[in-house]
RNA sequence: GGGCUAUUAGGCUAGUGGCAAACCGAUUCCUUUACACGGAAUAUUCACCAGUUCGAUUCUGGUAUGGCCCACCA
């Protein structure tokens, strides 16, 4: 079992503790677990709305509630936090949590917690289970979050279904349809017949199916006319049939009429140059509604659509009435077949639209839907685009191609029962629509009476509820709504930081800066931060592959500071596999340094704070080098390069510091050398410094390390509240490089001679190497365990 | 079909206009005043073809192969 600790016992330990307590073997668990109440209990991630100083804003992105933290999850939250903790240590941030609850998912576990069907209830009666569920069980969803070391104020929090956010959703839909931005048009729109709801562009997904290309015979003036389609369904809905002005194969039928077959009735041949001569037999059939462009040349050439399917994916022309698509298809396939009038049939393959909520294949039907008007400022949305700092910059692209080739304008409303309500009602004599007032959101309108202001008689309320992203898209207008703003504080728009995956880029990111713009006429962040998806052997994870890693699994064999040290080695925007060898690799990163930090407090005993007067050459030059090093972290963690930054700390951390200095001040430390103060100085802020910089990205272990020696003298009680090293202007020297090397070429010899790296020498050094470091003259002694150094024509080691 | 991105040691990945690198693995050796969950060393490598350049793994163009996004869907 884990052993619980609290702040209190916590600070008594550190208090009562004489000794440094880094000893002995490092427990992870023990520690995290530890350290996470003690950060809880002093409210050390406590957004601090009087604190003065520029604020670094984050956009969190609100996990959806379902089931547990996955494996991305823990990555890409782990990369935000680099981010964020590494500007706290400069500064102060803002960084609320929320969790998206507003959605079919949640609905569907909501339901199954309480086993309800929630269209059997009345809605506000199912948000209200919701919110109470939701309360029960989001702790524990959120745990896992902690438990990682996301920090997060979780004080600062909110859910999407959250009265709040309702409210701010419908005071959204209010602002923009007096602005005159949104429209309530009927239309020929996606529509899924499964959730019987429309959906919007971005909610398409592509999928290969097999189907079965059949070439069917019309009539024309008694002779056949051949048009192959994949939707034989459809044919009762025909209203036309195309011909290539250029095709001429059929010059001599255009404007006569065309025989459907089975259902005998005769549409207009015309031309059109969306007809593609190559493809099929060159005439092409025009359906109400196949696919988008049937809508575009029914409108084009002023036809009237023939519907016949019904919202629930079934026909309602006879003698088919009441069939699923997939059945009628059939019946009419064989039917087609039985009075010959199929010609021709083979299989093929194709793409199809499917909704990314069930899986189903996406139709056209014409509905009453709401929209919010976006295509007329593609150009300003690429504007905004630009205005945006993209890490990795190639993101952008994506972004662009989404706005360039968006094709409708958003459609808000869907036919859902779960959600929040459209506030409107609508007159239905004149038409008028009347919106609800501000103060009475969020408002269901199916629950309240309101009277047509103009005809006095009831007006019917909208049952359509809005799409779960026109609540997500104002999520930095939710946040910002949480905290009291102060002059020091204001929490505004545009914020620093939205951190996200790139598969939302074309929903999320783009309704955000729609919403923005529309609302605020800004950008919503200056920097978005795009990461990656997590891969297991090259492929996707998913439950149904069986190919999924626990994250919690992870954390409880490597600890989350090894999770995340994981996290860290992928590249920003780029996929990355998840490898065991990594996990394996941070643990051990977290062991050594441990053992150091060990090494280093049992080093500096008497060591009194100051800093000596003489510091030795040596010691000088490592923490020039220690210098370097805080200047790439910190340019690579300002241009959020977290992995670059962590790459290069391990190496220094476990190269120079521990393979090369901690064995050249070994001696010195031990013989009480005339050096020793130097070099405890040294090591004193050395540590330190590497302990920052590698905070951000395992922070339960430099902060264990942090309370057990460095507290009691340093002004901060926590490691992540303290300041992120400076950078000094120093000289560069290679100083340090030709030490090193001349060491290496020691130990080549000693390994040569399988003899142990104690084993004593005598050393010949050329008389270039000896003026190179002269002042380490005493140092490279001590390394090499050599009795003497003397100067030659060559280098040179003879074993004694 | 369009866009983006990638191709580096046995595996997984960094990286750079000028000696090619970390980690995992393999091989050889080393040990006891931080750490064998350690240390020292060894082997093996920049997809292909052109171009720019004194010099290209790095820049440019093309080819091949993979991934992602978008489009096509009669």
């Amino acid at each position: 079992m884990v052993e619980q600790y609290n702040a209190r016992q916590v600070e008594e330990k550190i208090k009562t503790s004489e000794k440094p307590k880094v000893s002995g073997t490092y427990n992870p668990k023990e520690t995290e677990t530890r350290i996470k109440s003690f950060w809880e209990k002093e409210k050390i991630y406590r957004f601090d709305s009087k604190k003065k100083g520029k604020i670094y804003s984050i956009d969190t992105p609100p996990p959806t509630l379902s089931g547990k933290m996955h494996i991305g999850h823990a990555y890409s939250y782990s990369q935000q936090d680099f981010i964020v903790r590494f500007h706290r240590m400069n500064g102060n941030v803002f960084y609320p949590f929320g969790t998206d609850d507003n959605g079919l998912p949640t609905e569907r576990l909501v339901e199954k917690l309480n086993n309800v069907k929630s269209k059997t209830m009345k809605r506000e009666d199912f948000i209200k289970m919701c919110l109470k569920t939701l309360k029960e069980i989001t702790p524990d969803f959120i745990a896992d979050w902690k438990n990682l070391g996301v920090s997060c104020d979780y004080d600062i929090y909110y859910s999407t279904i959250d009265n709040n956010s309702r409210k701010l959703a419908q005071k959204s839909f209010i602002e923009l349809y007096k602005k005159g931005l949104i429209y309530k048009k009927g239309f020929p729109t996606l529509w899924c017949p499964d959730c019987q709801t429309s959906v919007a562009q971005a909610e398409l997904d592509d999928k290969e199916l097999p189907s079965l290309f059949s070439t069917l015979r019309f009539k024309c003036n008694d002779k056949d006319l051949l048009i192959a389609t994949t939707r034989p369904e459809l044919l009762g809905a025909c209203v036309a049939v195309f011909v290539n002005p250029s095709d001429k194969r059929y010059k001599n039928i255009v404007g006569k009429k065309a025989k459907v077959p089975l259902f005998n009735f005769e549409v207009p041949i015309i031309e059109d140059e969306s007809a593609d001569i190559e493809k099929g037999t060159g005439v092409l059939m025009i359906c109400s509604y196949g696919d988008k462009y049937d809508a575009e040349a029914i409108n084009r050439h002023k036809l009237s659509p023939k519907i016949v399917l019904n919202y629930n994916g079934s026909l309602n022309i006879e003698p088919y009435s009441g069939l699923k698509l997939k059945d009628a298809r059939k019946k009419i396939l064989e039917d087609l077949k039985n009075n010959g009038f199929i010609v021709e049939q083979k299989q093929i393959s194709h793409n199809v639209n499917t909704h990314d909520k069930c899986g189903t294949e996406i139709e056209f039907l014409p509905t009453k839907q709401w929209f919010i008007k976006i295509l007329d400022k593609k150009k300003k949305f690429l504007e905004q685009g630009n205005k945006i700092k993209w890490h990795p910059e190639f993101m952008h692209k994506r972004y662009d191609n989404w706005v360039n080739g968006l094709e409708w304008d958003w459609n808000i409303s869907r036919d859902r029962h779960f959600g929040v309500p459209i506030p409107v009602w609508e007159c239905e004599k004149c038409k008028e629509i009347i919106v609800a007032d501000e103060k009475e959101l969020p408002i269901d309108p199916t629950e309240h009476k309101k009277k047509c202001t103009k005809c006095k008689i009831e007006a019917k309320a909208e049952g359509k509820v809005l799409d779960t992203w026109m609540t997500s898209s104002i999520s930095p207008q939710i946040v910002s709504s949480l905290v009291k703003t102060s002059e020091n504080s204001k929490i505004e728009i545009p914020f620093s930081l939205r951190p996200q995956a790139h598969d939302i880029i074309r929903t999320w990111l783009f309704y955000t800066v729609v919403k923005s713009l529309y609302q605020e006429n800004e950008i919503p962040w200056n920097n978005v931060f795009i990461s990656g998806f997590v891969t297991l052997g090259g492929e996707k994870m998913s439950k149904s592959k069986g190919n999924v890693i626990s994250p919690q699994e992870v954390m409880e064999k490597y600890s989350a500071d090894a999770l995340r040290f994981a996290a860290a080695g992928a590249k920003l925007g780029e996929d990355s596999d998840y490898q065991e060898k990594d996990l394996v690799t941070g643990k051990k990163f977290e062991t050594k340094l441990w053992n150091a930090s060990n090494f280093v407090f049992m080093n500096l005993t008497g060591y009194d704070g100051k800093k000596p007067k003489k510091i030795e050459r040596i010691d000088e030059l490592f923490l020039m080098k220690l210098n370097e090093l805080v200047k790439t972290c910190t340019e690579s963690f300002e241009n959020y390069e977290y992995s670059r930054a962590k790459i290069e700390t391990e190496k220094f951390f476990w190269q120079i510091f521990c393979d090369n200095y901690l064995e050249i001040v070994k001696k010195r430390i031990y013989e009480n050398k005339a050096g020793e103060k130097s070099s405890q100085y040294a090591l004193y802020n050395g540590l330190l410094t590497i302990l920052k910089l590698i905070a951000p990205i395992m922070p339960f272990i430099t902060e264990e390390i942090y309370q057990s020696y460095y507290s009691k003298n340093e002004a901060y009680k926590s490691i992540h509240l303290s300041r992120w090293p400076t950078v000094e202007k120093v000289d560069k020297t290679d100083e340090l490089d030709v030490f090193i090397n001349i060491l290496t070429k020691v130990r080549y010899e000693k390994s040569k001679a399988q003899k142990s790296m104690k084993a004593e020498v005598k050393l010949v050094l050329t008389k270039e190497e000896k003026s190179k470091i002269v002042d380490l003259l005493e140092d490279l002694k001590d390394v090499c365990c050599a009795r003497e150094i003397n100067e030659g024509k060559e280098f040179g080691v003879e074993f004694v």
